[in-house]
RNA sequence: CUCCCGGUAGCUCAGCUGGAUAGAGCAUCUGCCUUCUAAGCAGAGGGUCGCAGGUUCGAAUCCUGCCCGGGAGGCCA
C-alpha cells in the first residue's frame, strides 16, 4: 500500500518536472499517528518545496490534481504546513482483516530478500547455571529469530561453548574442594574459585557417582591460594581433568534444560574445543599460522600479538600469552572466522554491553583476514535489575548470590519474564519488577494481552450457546458495515501489524512489537465495552466477529513471535 | 584521562533515518457490573524532552560544549 502511494507520488512528481527525488522509494509515506490525519500521509511537498522556492501547499495542489483518480483512493487532503494525507476506500482497508480471517500459518513478512542468517546468543559460560542477565539475552535471540524467519530467511541460532581453558580447571577445583568439603574438611574456596550452591549440589552428585575416587591425603597444611591449590591437585590426581569435564557436562544440561523451559531452542552447541581439534593441523594453529605468514602477527615479551592497531583497535593484542595458552581473543578470533567461512549472508552476535569494548578488536581481526565485518552485526544487551516492590534484590555473579533464571522463571511464570525482557529496548537497562510480572490485573502488559485473546475465544463459545452461525465469508462481506470510531481505530491498528513487523524487522529489534500488541490489546478492550459483539443483526454481529477474529490472529501472531503462549481461558 | 550508553510526567519507559497539539503504563482523583470474562472500560490532573548554543520553513530527534548517572578500557572471560 505505502509503496503503491509512493509510486503514484513519484509519477506525478516526474510529470510535472519537480527536482529532489530520483526514486519512489525515497518519498517518505509513513501512517500519522492519529487518524484525523488519514490513512497515510507525506510531507514529500515539504521536502519539495525547500528544492524549489515554491509554496508547499502549491505544490501539493498540482501533485493531486490527477492522484484522486485513483478508485483506491477516496480522498486526498492538503493538510497543515502542506502534509498530504491519503484516505483509502474500505475494500482497501479491510484487504489485511480478510488475510488475517483466512490464515492458517504465521503471518510473513513481506518484500524482503531471502538470507541465511546466523545468530548467536547466550553462550554464557558453562561453569554455572544462567542468571537472568543471559535471560534477557535469550529471550532477545529467540525472539529475533522467530522475527527474522518471518521474512523467509533461514536463521541458525548458536550457542557458543567456552570448553577450555582455565575456567575449566577452575571450575574442576572448585568442584573437587567441595567433594573434599563433604567429609567434613574444612576448606576455604580461594576467591578465584566459583562460589555458587550449585557446586555442592554437584559435588553430592559425583559422590554419589565415584565414592572416593577423588579423594586423596591432603597434607597437614591446607594451600591457602588458588595457584597452590592448583599446582597440588594437579600432582595428586591424575585424572582432574576429568572433573572439569564432568562439571561441565552436568552444568551444560542443565543450561540446555533452563533454555527450553523458556523457549529458547538453539540449533547448535558451537564447541570452542572444536578449533583445536587435530592439535597441530587445528583449525586455530592453521589460522594463527596465516596470521603470522601474513605478517599480521609478531613476537613481543614472550607472547605472540595481533596487529589490531593497523585496523582500528586501539592497541595490538596478545593472542598467545607468555605460558602458551592462547587468549579468550584468539579463539575467538578463529570461531569468527569459522562463521564467515561458513557464508552466511548476516552474523548476528548478541553480547552483554560489558563488552563493547571487545568489539573493536574483533571487527579488527576480522578485517585483518579479509573479511567484510559489516556482515557481522552486534546487538548489545543492557543489565536487568531486579526490584521486588521497591526494593532492589541484589545480585552479583562474583560471590554466587546471582539470580539464577530458574528461579525467576518458577516465580513469575516464562510467559511474564520473557515479555518484560523483550518489553524494553535491549541496550537500555532494565528493571524487571517481580511483583508487578506476577500480577494478574492489566497493570501486567502480558496478562492485559493475553486476556484480549481469551475474550475473544470466550466471545466465540458464548456465540455458539447462542445459537448463532458465524462463517468468514459472511465476515467478510459485512466488513465494511464498521463505521464507529472504536471499529475504525481498531481496523487500523491491525492494518498496522504488517508495518510493525517491517520495522522491528529492518531494526532487527523486538520492543516496538510488545507494545504494538499492548496497544492493540487496550483498543480492542476498548471496543468490546463499547460495542455489543454478539449483536442482534446480523450485518453487525458478523462484522464485529470477523473483526475480533483478525485482532485475535494477530495477537496470536505476535505472541507467537516473542513466544509467549496464549492461552484460550484465563 | 579516553571511549560507549543513557538523562522525556511523581515512577517505569516509548518516540530519536528532523514534521502536524510530546505518547503509554503505573501512581493520584472521579465515574461505570440486572447486558458477550469488571482479570475490564470511560474521564481528569500531571512536561523548562538534563543545561546552553548552533543548523532550518520546522529540533525531544541532527551538530558543538558543559553537567549528572551507568558501563568499558587485562598476557580475565
Amino acid at each position: 500500500m505505502k509503496e503503491d502511494i509512493q509510486k503514484l507520488l513519484f509519477q506525478e512528481i516526474k510529470a510535472s518536472n519537480l527536482k529532489g527525488v530520483t526514486r519512489a522509494s525515497q518519498i517518505e509515506v509513513f501512517e500519522p499517528k492519529t487518524l484525523e490525519f488519514g490513512d497515510w500521509t507525506s510531507n514529500i511537498c515539504m521536502k519539495l518545496a525547500a528544492k524549489s522556492d515554491d509554496n508547499p501547499r502549491e505544490i501539493a495542489e498540482r501533485l493531486i490534481e490527477n492522484l484522486t483518480k485513483e478508485d483506491w483512493i477516496t480522498k486526498i487532503e492538503i493538510a497543515g504546513a502542506g502534509f498530504l494525507n491519503f484516505y483509502l476506500s474500505s475494500e482497501q482497508k479491510f484487504n489485511f482483516i480478510e488475510q488475517c480471517l483466512e490464515q492458517k500459518e504465521p503471518l510473513l513478512i513481506q518484500g524482503k530478500v531471502k538470507q541465511r542468517i546466523l545468530i548467536e546468543y547466550v553462550s554464557s559460560n558453562p561453569t554455572g547455571p544462567i542468571h537472568i542477565g543471559h535471560g534477557r539475552g535469550a529471550a532477545l535471540g529467540s525472539a529475533l529469530s522467530n522475527l527474522l524467519s518471518r521474512a523467509g530467511s533461514e536463521v541458525k541460532q548458536e550457542y557458543y561453548v567456552n570448553d577450555q581453558g582455565l575456567q575449566i580447571e577452575t571450575l574442576g577445583l572448585s568442584l573437587l574442594l567441595n567433594y573434599l568439603s563433604l567429609d567434613g574438611e574444612r576448606i576455604k574456596l580461594p576467591k578465584e574459585c566459583y562460589q555458587g550452591d550449585y557446586l555442592k549440589t554437584l559435588a553430592s552428585d559425583l559422590k554419589k557417582n565415584e565414592k572416593n575416587k577423588y579423594k586423596f591425603a591432603l597434607p597437614e597444611k591446607l594451600p591457602t591460594n588458588f595457584d597452590d591449590w592448583l599446582v597440588l591437585v594437579k600432582k595428586e590426581l591424575s585424572d582432574f581433568k576429568e572433573l572439569g569435564k564432568f562439571a561441565l557436562t552436568k552444568i551444560l544440561d542443565g543450561i540446555m534444560t533452563d533454555l527450553k523451559e523458556f523457549n529458547t531452542f538453539h540449533d547448535d552447541f558451537f564447541f570452542e574445543s572444536s578449533l583445536f581439534k587435530d592439535s597441530k593441523k587445528s583449525e586455530f594453529h592453521k589460522t594463527l599460522d596465516y596470521l603470522s605468514k601474513k605478517g599480521l602477527s609478531y613476537d613481543k615479551d614472550g607472547a605472540i600479538w595481533y596487529r589490531s592497531t593497523d585496523f582500528g583497535d586501539e592497541k595490538d593484542r596478545v593472542l598467545i600469552r607468555e605460558n602458551e595458552a592462547p587468549t579468550y581473543f584468539a579463539s575467538d578470533l578463529v570461531y569468527h572466522k569459522n562463521k564467515f567461512d561458513r557464508k552466511f549472508d548476516e552474523m548476528i552476535n548478541l553480547w552483554g554491553s560489558d563488552h563493547h569494548g571487545y568489539l573493536p578488536r574483533i571487527n579488527a581481526s576480522l578485517k585483518g583476514l579479509g573479511y567484510e565485518s559489516k556482515k557481522l552485526k552486534t546487538i548489545f544487551i543492557q543489565f536487568v535489575s531486579l526490584i521486588r516492590g521497591k526494593n532492589k534484590v541484589s545480585m552479583s555473579t562474583r560471590s554466587g548470590e546471582f539470580v539464577s533464571l530458574k528461579k525467576l522463571i518458577d516465580e513469575v511464570g516464562v510467559d511474564a519474564v520473557r515479555y518484560f525482557f523483550l518489553e524494553r529496548r535491549s541496550d537500555q537497562t532494565l528493571e524487571f519488577d517481580i511483583e508487578l510480572a506476577k500480577k494478574k490485573n492489566k497493570d501486567n502488559p502480558v496478562y492485559y494481552i493475553q486476556y484480549a485473546n481469551a475474550r475473544i475465544c470466550s466471545l466465540m463459545k458464548e456465540l455458539q450457546e447462542r445459537g448463532f452461525n458465524y462463517s468468514h465469508k459472511e465476515g467478510s462481506k459485512a466488513l465494511s458495515s464498521l463505521s464507529s470510531a472504536k471499529e475504525n481505530e481498531l481496523v487500523s491498528q491491525i492494518n498496522s501489524y504488517q508495518l510493525t513487523l517491517e520495522r522491528c524487522f529492518d531494526k532487527r529489534e523486538i520492543h516496538s512489537l510488545c507494545f504494538y500488541l499492548r496497544d492493540l490489546a487496550a483498543i480492542f478492550h476498548s471496543f468490546y465495552n463499547s460495542h455489543p459483539i454478539i449483536d442482534k443483526d446480523d450485518g453487525s454481529r458478523n462484522a464485529r466477529i470477523a473483526l475480533s477474529l483478525a485482532t485475535q490472529a494477530v495477537i496470536k501472531d505476535g505472541l507467537s513471535i516473542l513466544g509467549i503462549g496464549a492461552p484460550e481461558k484465563m
